[in-house]
Order: C-alpha cells, then sequence, then structure tokens
DNA sequence: CATGAATGAGAATTCATTCAT
DNA sequence: GATGAATGAATTCTCATTCAT
C-alpha cells in the first residue's frame, strides 16, 4: 500500500493559517491572494489553484478560528467539577489572561465583521454561541449562562480598548452578582 | 423659493457620511474611493481632494461615527431622572429597540476591527467607553456602570447573531441582579 | 507718486528659485506645479497664475541659472589680472572648490538633460560656452581658450563621480601642459 | 525552419530596450510605465509584472546604457597597438565620429543627471570611469589617462551644445599637448 | 498536480488645469 | 490680480484571474 499523497492537506492547511495571520497582521482590508502566498510562502498560483474564491477561503480561515476559539472555550468550561470552579473558569476568561497576545482579540474582531455580512459564517457564530452557552448551562441556569456568555464579550472588548483595564477581583464581585441571580431563584425569591 | 447652493456643510461633509453608508452596505473590506464617491455623488476626483489618503478617511468616518452613537447613548441615560428610569433606559439599550435596522451594528463591528489597528480611532473609542461609564455612573456605582456597560456590548453582539435573541424581561432581570450586587454592598452584606 | 505694487518681481521671482530648488532637491524628473509651489511657500493656483506652461517655467528657471553661473565663472576669471593668476583661477575652478555643495554640479546635470531637448535653451547655452571662451581667451589662444573650457566641464563630472577625485596639483600639471602647447605655438613650433 | 518563440532573450530584456528608447525619444522626465509598454509592443500589465518601481526600471536600463558605453569606448581603446593609434582613437572619441545620431550624448546627458541622485548608478559610473583610465593608462601615464578622459567628457558636451564644434586637428594638437606633458615628465624636463 | 508567466481591470494617488469669487 | 475649490485625466502600482507547461 503505497502512500502517494505526501502531504494531502499540508499546504491547502497552511493557506488557511497563513490567511488568518495576514487577518491578524493587517486586518481583513488588506487580505489579498499576494499576500497570503507570501505569508504562506507558497507561490501564488498554488493559492488560486486551492481557493477559486477569495471570500470563501476566508469562511473558511474564519470558520476553522470560530471552531477553535469555541473548542478552548468549551474545554476550559468543562475541566470544571464543581460550580466554584466553573466561576472561576468564567472570571478567567473574561479577565483575558488566556489570551498571550493581541491577535487573539484582534482576529475576533474581524471574524465579527466578516461574519456580519456572511451566512455561512452566521451559523458558524450561532453554533459556537449555542456551544458556548450548553457548556455554561451545565453548571448555571440557561439565562444566567447567557448574560455570562454576553458578559465575557463585553469585558473583553473593554479591555481591549481600555486603557485601565477591569481587576480580576472586581470581574468576579460582578459575576458573583449574577449567580446570586440564579440562586435568589431557586432560594424561592422573586 | 429654492436653496440652490450646494448645502454649506459642503462636500467634505457628504463625502464621509457616504464612506460610512459604503462601509454599512458593503463592508470596510470593500471600500474605494471609487465606491465613496458613487455614494456621494461626486467626482472621483472630489473625493481625493478632500482625502489625501483613504484611510485617514475611513478613520474621520469612523470617528464621527463613535462620537454619534456615543452622544446617542449618552442622551438615553441622561433622559433618565430615577434610577429606575435609568435601568429602563440599560435594558433598553440592551434589547436593541433603539436600532431600527441591521446597520447600527454592522457598523459597530466593523468600527473595532478598524479601530483595533488605528491607534488614533482607539484613543476615541477610549474616550467613548469613558463617557458611557461617566453616564451610567450618575446612576450606579462605577463597578456595576463598568459592567453593565460591558453587558450592553456583549448582548447586543449575541443578539445579533443569535437565532434566538433574548427577551426584555430576561435581560432586565439580569440588569436587576447586577442592580442588586450595588445595593448589597450599601447594605453591608456579603 | 504711490507705489502699488508691493512685491511685483517678488512673488514670480519666488516661483524660479523655488523651481530650481526643487529640481536640485528631487530632480528634474519629479518636478510637478505641486511641489513649486509648495517649495516656495505659495498656494498651487499662484504658479499657474504666473506660468501657464511647466515647460516654460522650467526653460525660464534653468536659464537663469545658466546665466548666474556664467556669470560667476567669468567674474572668477575677469579678477584674475595676469596669465598666472588666470591660470590658477582655471584650476580653482576645476577644482571644484567654488561649489560649496552638490547643488550646483547637480542642477548643472539637470541643465544638460533639459537642454538638450529645449532650442531656446540650446541657445542658452551656446552663448554660456562663447561666453566663457571669450573670458578665458583674454589671456590665452583661442583654441586653449576652447581646452580649459571642455577640461572644467570633464573634471568637474568626473570628480562629482569618481570616488578618489584628483587633487589640486595633478589639475595644475594637466592645465600647465596646455598652456605649454600655446605657449610652444607662440615658440614658433608646431 | 521558422523560430516562433518570443525570443529566447524575452520581454525583460525588450521592455528596458524600450525604455532607453523613451528616454532618448523624449527625455527621463517624459517617461511612464505608458510609454514604455507602448514602445515595446506590450501591453502595459507586461511592465508592471516585471519591474514592481518604474524608478527600479531606469536604474537597471540606465545600468545597462552605462555599461553597452564603457565596453564601446575600451574596445575602441583595445584595439590600439600602439600610443600613436591609442591617441588617434581618443581623438576620434572627442570628435564624436563615433556617435551616429544625438541620441548617444542625449542619453548620456540624461544619465548623469538620473545617475547623480541614484546610488546604485553612481557606483556603476565610478565602476565605468575606472575602466576607462585602466584603458587608457595601458597606453598613458595614470594622470594623462585622467586627463584624457575628462577632456573626452568636456568636447563631447560642448560639441553637442557648440554651433561651431571644434575640428578633429584642432583636438589632435589638444590631445598632443596633454601627450607632451608625460613625456616632458620621462625627459626629466619641468 | 502545480506554478511561473502574463494580462486586463481596477485601485490609490497625483496632477494639470479651469474657474468662480 | 490672486487663490481656493473642484475635476477629469493620467500615473503608478496592485490584483484577480487565466493559461501554457
Amino acid at each position: 500500500m503505497i502512500q502517494d499523497t505526501p502531504a494531502p492537506t499540508g499546504r491547502r492547511d497552511r493557506i488557511l493559517t497563513a490567511a488568518l495571520d495576514v487577518v491578524a497582521e493587517e486586518g481583513a482590508i488588506r487580505v489579498t491572494y499576494r499576500r497570503i502566498a507570501a505569508a504562506a510562502g507558497v507561490p501564488l498560483g498554488s493559492v488560486t489553484y486551492y481557493f477559486d474564491d477569495l471570500n470563501q477561503l476566508l469562511t473558511e480561515a474564519f470558520t476553522r478560528l470560530a471552531e477553535t476559539v469555541s473548542a478552548h472555550y468549551r474545554a476550559q468550561l468543562e475541566a470544571a467539577r464543581t460550580p466554584e470552579e466553573a466561576r472561576d473558569a468564567v472570571v478567567d476568561i473574561m479577565s483575558g489572561t488566556l489570551w498571550t497576545s493581541e491577535r487573539d482579540p484582534l482576529l475576533t474582531f474581524e471574524l465579527y465583521a466578516f461574519a456580519a455580512r456572511t451566512p455561512e459564517l452566521r451559523t458558524v457564530l450561532n453554533s459556537w454561541m449555542r456551544a458556548s452557552r450548553d457548556a455554561l448551562a451545565r453548571h448555571f441556569d440557561p439565562l444566567t449562562a447567557r448574560a455570562l456568555d454576553a458578559l465575557v464579550e463585553g469585558f473583553t472588548l473593554h479591555n481591549f480598548f481600555d486603557h485601565t483595564p477591569l481587576g480580576r477581583d472586581d470581574i468576579a464581585s460582578v459575576v458573583q452578582a449574577l449567580l446570586e441571580r440564579d440562586r435568589g431563584i431557586s432560594d424561592g425569591k422573586k
């Protein structure tokens, strides 16, 4: 049995990765076949060979990004065994401590802008959000899950642009308040 | 009596407005001098006469957008006379009822993506955020203000992409929980 | 008697001077109305007001340059009272000691390139050369004058591009040889 | 047997040649991608495919010119077997009899103007001059070589602009004087 | 399969030129 | 007289796309 496809996914993969690199580095606004080719270290013809349509290429690259980020997010939450651990995980995520550079939030912003106009990606994002909430819902009631999920988004964005980002303690205090809404409900209040 | 002078505000303004129209309509990714000129109904040379640099044009247009949105936001909050009215205003904003079309959230996403790479705009966004919080802080304690502000962001985004957006009552419940954090503190609890 | 022309030649003059500045700074290849206006510190409309034709403007500017340089050259020679002084003056000129920067040779090269295609300037250059030779001919025989004049040109150009320009003594030795041709003739040889 | 392949040397070469044609015909001041493309008989996109930068194109074209002229010059001198033949060759060159049209001097003037601002070309010109002198130095002492070389430049230029160019005999007389400097030195005189 | 060459369309800019004031 | 506004025509340069090999 001869393996005659030395790197079947290799080339295509590398191009998709490079596309995200270009988006991270220069913005979706500056993405071109040429720049992707340069970033991937492959000839221009190679990019157009694998991808007839630049929008499709970006959609695929962004889809991959969304799935990766979503998977990380869920993994983070699923590692939690107790509600307390889950709460800490959420606070971690909101604090942005998981991000090593500006690359991730930057890519996220580009993703939203691009996805808003790409039905295919809107579906992907919708699934992502659903998955996130499901992961949260293992520890919290559905509405709290959605509120936490939204807060993750909000703090991420604000912390990115804010010169004086919130500290972990403050974030924890806010999260605690949302969790108490949950408890308040189960206590029979409201 | 017909006013046939080309409008006192003039060309420059019209071009900036048109630029945002193009961004809203086709995305920043597709903005070109030509498309802006077409949208503004002015000759191409007219656009380049007022703006030597396309990036600069976009920066200025987005700055104007940020200031407009920020002003609306503040006006909304400052109209509130009591904490209850303020709470309702916040819930309104989170529900997206103020938005008449997809145009506003779309522009916002583009704004964030573009601003992330434009120091000048990052400063503008930072001011915007500060102003928002100050407006909220007239009714709530500082941390609650920030949490609410972040939640606005998060719900806006999620409601845009989610097929089943949250209803007003659910949002109100979440907001209430954050406000009780505030009260809880002043009550000496926790 | 009222003087109602505050600076009649001022504006026009300044533009011509600025044109040469642009040529010196960026090369005739990059001369435009706009750059001249910027260099002169006058509005664009002002340049086109005074000069309908860019080529004519350059021709006039170069004419002025040629006349200035030629005048300097002649002044240098006419200050000489004896053949020895004249010889020293020529050697000085060849050594480039009169030039304070690269500006002068640079402008000269541009002048030749431009003049080669501009009949009006060719005439100017021809006059210049004639005047130079006449100045030299007050001290040397006509052919020697022409040879010296040519040598000035040649050494100037070579010294500009050569990393190891000739020293004054070497130049003096060469000039001396040409002068002895003169003497040899008057001695009856040939 | 017809060779219908598009010539082995190919497009790139043809474009460089065409560029010099445009410079010779209209001056460096009027060189554009379009004019070069038209002169080369290739589509505009073809020129920009091979040359990203117009300046670089011109630099390369002028480099080629310098090397060609320099090679001709050296060939002319190296064909000489005796000092007498070398002297005659030099006089020929100074008389401009080798030039078949105004094209060569015109290109030379443009070359100097352009090279003066292009470090890469200044290096090329420096090499050219060194090579010229080396060729001359096979027959004459070094200083005489430099003087002759400069004189070539000077007479070329003056003969181009002068309505009454020098005759061959006059030039020969001047050259002879320089050669006698050489001899005078070896004779121990002066 | 893959890619270098090639090209036509279009992009950002620059510019000469015109003209109302 | 002088100039700011305005514009249509290039100009440089970038790109998507095609295609022969």
